[in-house]
DNA sequence: ATAGGGTTAG
């Protein structure tokens, strides 16, 4: 409503007016202050009764960057009878100021009142629709249009061309577009971006092309939406292309149309050309600057990336989420989570793609406290959860060792894709739970979903950690048959670690020897880790050797080797091994622990001193070792394969980074707190041991997650029914 | 008296 204040006279700085007519005051008008004191000469001297008066006093609003629409719409309601025009502007308003809704109310209330559209409403109505009013108005608009007859207005058929790609319904847009004249570049325009709206880059292409064919002479809005199609497809040739044309028409390189090259030749690899663009240009913005910064990480290179990011004037959310999804790609998920403390340290809001980023990473540290803040902060700034998001958090709970947790996600998802269902019968596999998994596979498939190669892995690995021999092979035959997948070398893999893993390791050997393609080393590898659960040194030796022909400077072959030999007392191939791993400059990668503490991951290593609280630590481990004794046990040094006495290998052991993340785990947290370890190499029989005994003596329940799959200690036992 | 199209991240 106005107030009695906006009526006011004017102050004495501004021209008098009552003696330069209102309508060229109007058009040279700055503010709506200003406007407002137009506005109340106007009634002061009679003029407003002109009906063009208020017109141009709406039309001032609803056109005006500054113009309000609450205004206009009190001016509005003061006029009798409003012809199209008016309307039409009030529509334009509404829309501009990006309220669709509004502007759909106003057109409804146009027809009510007996005011005829014309071919300018519909532009206007249709500009700033969003997705949901598209699907919700836009076919019945377009009948309004055919009945009225404008449909062979060039301007409302672009309109409707925009309109059917917003709401997904690309091919009826292209119907439009097809019965279109094709003589304005702006219906090709706005057909390319619906393409690319709906990811379909190569029929983007297909039009640049024909566009040429028929001589329709591109804008530089049309390269912009081709050289974004061209980066989605890491086309070089034709982005080229683009660049030439650019160069040849002369076309005027405005920063959005370099910003689209940056980030073309960025996506393409080449940093060279899109650097020459960027350093050239007159003025950066933030899209140029994340363009090259992404263009780094894309290849790999997080210190450029990082180097142009500190670098950065200002920085939004994209550039935050780019460089941190950099470094989530070249797995430093430390550095994932430092620099998301520091975006939130810089009050820049994260979306649902930054959610997704540090999700991924919390699942990789086993970071669960993090994790569930984030998902207590989506919750409340109430990002959507999308299948992106959803997927995510699915898999972070399950990689955190949550599986209630990744459940009750799993169920409440409106929309479980593929992908969802993956995740679950991955997660459900990994934890333990092979027969739950295999009833979800049988679930998604009576969801009509289809299973792919990497859920076909994940049926395997099910089979394969719950030694469900003979389901695994009954599913591995009908791969093929029942789902139309062919087996890949990663399905042989499972089926050798399914086989191998049961003791059955001359069957193993036979899938290899009999697969249809060539074993890799990740497939040896099943096999070698097979002869060290079962302890045949002869077949090890065989698997290794076709791993070091594959992958000479494997270290972890040299080491399973060492395990193997020391646990079968082969003393003097240990020392060959041995030997072999100095000359060749071959280091064992150290073992190292993960554990989350009130939302901090604290790293050890065997023999650790660096830790601030390492004094409490080891009083805590010597306790331990009292209170374990007394619940019978002995160290178990099998698998030390360390040239020295018994005395130094019970040292060794009793040193190990998941006991000393243990024992830290003890101290830092309350009774009958989980905890939570993630251990990036396959854990020991001595530290196995161990974390049972602490989840029986202490109470407490243990989750370690180690290279493959997790451990869940709960009362003495293991969920791997020790079998790992 | 009034019209339309574009760039960055999973």
């Amino acid at each position: 409503m106005i107030s009695a204040t906006t009526l006011s006279p004017p102050p004495t700085h501004l021209p008098s007016l009552p003696q330069t007519p209102p309508l060229s005051l109007i058009k040279t008008c700055k503010s709506m202050a200003q406007l407002k004191q137009i506005h109340s000469q106007t009634i002061c001297t009679g003029l407003i009764s002109n009906p063009i008066v208020p017109a141009q006093i709406i039309a001032f609003c609803c056109k005006h960057e500054l113009g309000d629409m609450e205004y206009a719409r009190m001016v509005f309601d003061t006029m009798p009878g409003p012809n199209h025009f008016v309307w039409n502007n009030m529509i334009k308003g509404y829309s501009r100021v990006g309220c669709p809704n509004s502007a759909v109310s106003m057109y409804c209330e146009m027809l009510e009142r007996g005011v005829m559209p014309d071919e300018y409403t519909y532009p206007f109505l249709l500009k700033r629709f969003t997705r949901d009013t598209a699907v919700k108005c836009g076919r019945e608009l377009h009948d309004h249009i055919v009945k009225l007859g404008f449909s062979s207005n060039v301007f409302v058929q672009n309109a409707l061309i925009h309109l059917y790609s917003l709401s997904g319904e690309v091919s009826v847009a292209r119907g439009v577009f097809d019965r279109s004249s094709k003589g304005d570049v702006v219906t090709w325009n706005v057909m390319i971006s619906g393409y690319n709206r709906s990811k379909q880059f190569d029929e983007s292409m297909k039009l640049f092309d024909e566009m040429e064919r028929m001589r329709v002479l591109p804008s530089s809005i049309t390269l912009v939406s081709v050289l974004s199609a061209c980066s989605k497809l890491k086309d070089l040739n034709v982005g080229k292309r683009v660049h030439r044309y650019v160069k040849d028409l002369k076309i005027e390189p405005v920063r959005v149309l370099e910003n689209a090259l940056i980030d073309m030749y960025a996506a393409c690899g080449d940093m060279d050309t899109a650097l020459g663009i960027f350093d050239n240009m007159k003025s950066r913005d933030v899209i140029s600057w994340t363009a090259i910064v992404t263009g780094f990480t894309n290849l790999g290179q997080v210190g450029l990336a990082r180097n142009y990011f500190d670098k950065m004037p200002e920085r939004d959310f994209v550039s935050w989420t780019a460089m941190i999804d950099g470094y989530l790609q070249v797995n430093r998920f430390k550095e994932v989570l430092s620099l998301f403390r520091e975006m939130q340290a810089a009050n820049i809001k994260p979306d649902e793609f930054t959610m997704v980023s540090i999700l991924t990473a919390c699942a990789h540290l086993g970071a669960l406290e993090l994790g569930e803040w984030i998902k207590a902060y989506i919750d409340k700034n109430e990002i959507k959860i999308d299948s992106f998001v959803g997927n995510a958090l699915i898999d972070m709970y399950f990689n955190c060792g949550n599986v209630e947790k990744a459940i009750r996600i799993f169920n409440a998802m409106p929309h479980r894709d593929k992908i969802s269902w993956t995740a679950v019968i991955f997660g459900l596999a990994i934890n333990g739970y092979g027969e739950e998994a295999l009833d979800m596979f049988s679930q998604m498939l009576k969801a009509s979903i289809t299973p792919d190669e990497v859920t076909c892995i994940g049926v395997l690995c099910a089979c394969t950690h719950s030694g469900m021999v003979d389901k695994g092979k009954k599913f591995f035959a009908r791969m093929t048959t029942q789902h139309g997948i062919e087996p890949n070398v990663a399905h042989y893999g499972c089926m050798v670690d399914l086989l191998g893993r049961a003791g059955h390791l001359k069957e193993a050997h036979e899938v290899i020897k009999n697969m249809p393609v060539k074993p890799n080393s990740i497939v040896w590898g099943s096999l070698l880790g097979a002869c060290r659960v079962h302890r045949d040194e002869e077949m090890a030796e065989m698997a290794a050797q076709q791993i070091l022909e594959l992958e000479p400077e494997n270290g972890a072959v040299y080491v399973l080797l060492c395990n193997i030999y020391a646990a079968c007392n082969r003393w003097e191939k240990l020392h060959e091994v041995r030997k072999l791993m100095m000359d060749r400059g071959i280091k064992k990668t150290p073992g190292c622990s993960l554990i989350e503490m009130n939302g901090s991951v604290h790293e050890f290593v065997a023999g650790d001193q660096v830790h601030p609280q390492s004094k409490e630590i080891y009083s805590k481990l010597d306790e331990m070792s009292v209170d374990l004794k007394f619940a019978g046990y002995s160290p178990d040094t099998s698998e030390v394969f360390l040239d020295i006495g018994e005395e130094e290998k019970e040292s060794a052991v009793y040193r190990h980074s998941e006991k000393l993340a243990i024992a830290f785990g003890l101290i830092s947290s309350g009774p009958g707190v989980t905890i939570r370890i993630v251990k990036n190499l396959r854990m020991c029989v001595d530290c196995h041991y161990v974390a049972k005994l602490v989840s029986k003596v202490y109470n407490r329940e243990v989750i370690v997650r180690d290279r493959t799959r997790f451990h869940h200690f709960r009362h003495g036992s293991c969920s791997c029914k020790d079998y790992w």
